[in-house]
DNA sequence: ATGGTTGACGTTCAA
């Protein structure tokens, strides 16, 4: 079972890409982010002619965040982190059942996050991005709770530590890289999480953001900030894990590629 | 040289 998380960067423009793709790697769960589309122009019924089921929470020209699968979701879907008040379509949570099972135990949990970018250390929106990260701390300690099989996946506009980074000397304390930020994911992973790309992939230069400027992905300046996090449970099934750059290297990209993990 | 590119209800903002 495959499941990837894609920042398509206005799924209205990379429509083709996804489709594509899809038919391509042929995962059975994807979590986009920035999808930037309200939810009656979500794109639902030429993914259903590929197969995919669709849930969305999206609005105009900014954020928006979406799960598609080939298995059937299980529950409604959490739009909102509970709690928190923010007019931002950042998060989205389904429950989808196992491939050719009904039991509710076999179910897994999907947490689809677009985390804030932060613009720069020490700035209002960075001060907004740690104040959503700590909200999301509360809410995945009581998702962790509540389901076993967790995957927590998405842009999380954070470089986990400097092998992410394609110069770390250049980011040295910037934003994606500051010790705030990444102490905020710390907090993240010691809920029980894992960095399912890390259980698999020790080595550096592994990346899976480039900037649009400067030809950063032709001259390989890239960022691993788009992450699969996977619960104990699940982590003695993540049997690979890794970065499909392919979609990167097509005409007219988007600035991320997509992250995978395979469950047993 | 504080650089440049992409997307969107674009003449600016967010990434």
């Amino acid at each position: 079972m495959k499941i990837a998380s894609w920042n398509v960067n206005s799924l209205n423009v990379r429509l083709p890409h996804l489709q594509q793709w899809l038919q391509d790697f042929a995962p059975d769960v994807v979590a986009l982010q920035e999808t930037k589309l309200e939810d009656s122009k979500f794109p639902d019924a030429a993914l259903a002619e590929l197969g995919y089921r669709s849930v969305f929470c999206g609005q105009k020209t900014y954020n928006g965040v979406a799960l598609i699968s080939r298995l059937p979701f299980t529950s409604e879907c959490v739009t909102a982190i509970p709690g928190f008040d923010d007019p931002q379509k950042r998060v989205l949570a389904a429950t989808i059942s196992a491939p050719g099972s009904q039991d509710p135990a076999q179910a897994i949990r999907i947490v689809d996050l677009y985390v804030v970018n932060g613009e720069a250390v020490g700035s209002e929106k960075f001060e907004y991005k740690l104040r959503w990260l700590a909200a999301v701390r509360e809410w995945l300690r009581e998702e962790m709770r509540q389901h076993p099989n967790l995957v927590v996946l998405g842009d999380f506009n954070i470089a986990p530590d400097d092998r992410d980074v394609h110069d770390p000397k250049r980011w040295r304390e910037k934003i994606l890289c500051s010790t705030p930020e990444r102490e905020s994911l710390r907090g993240l992973l010691d809920l029980g999480l894992h960095d399912s790309f890390r259980l698999h992939n020790e080595d550096g230069g592994h990346f899976s953001w480039w900037d649009y400027r400067l030809a950063a992905f032709q001259r390989g300046w890239g960022l691993r900030i788009d992450l699969v996090l996977v619960s104990e449970a699940l982590r003695a099934r993540c049997v690979a894990a890794g970065i499909d750059t392919a979609p990167r290297e097509r005409e007219r990209p988007s600035d991320h590629t997509p992250v995978w993990v395979e469950l047993a």
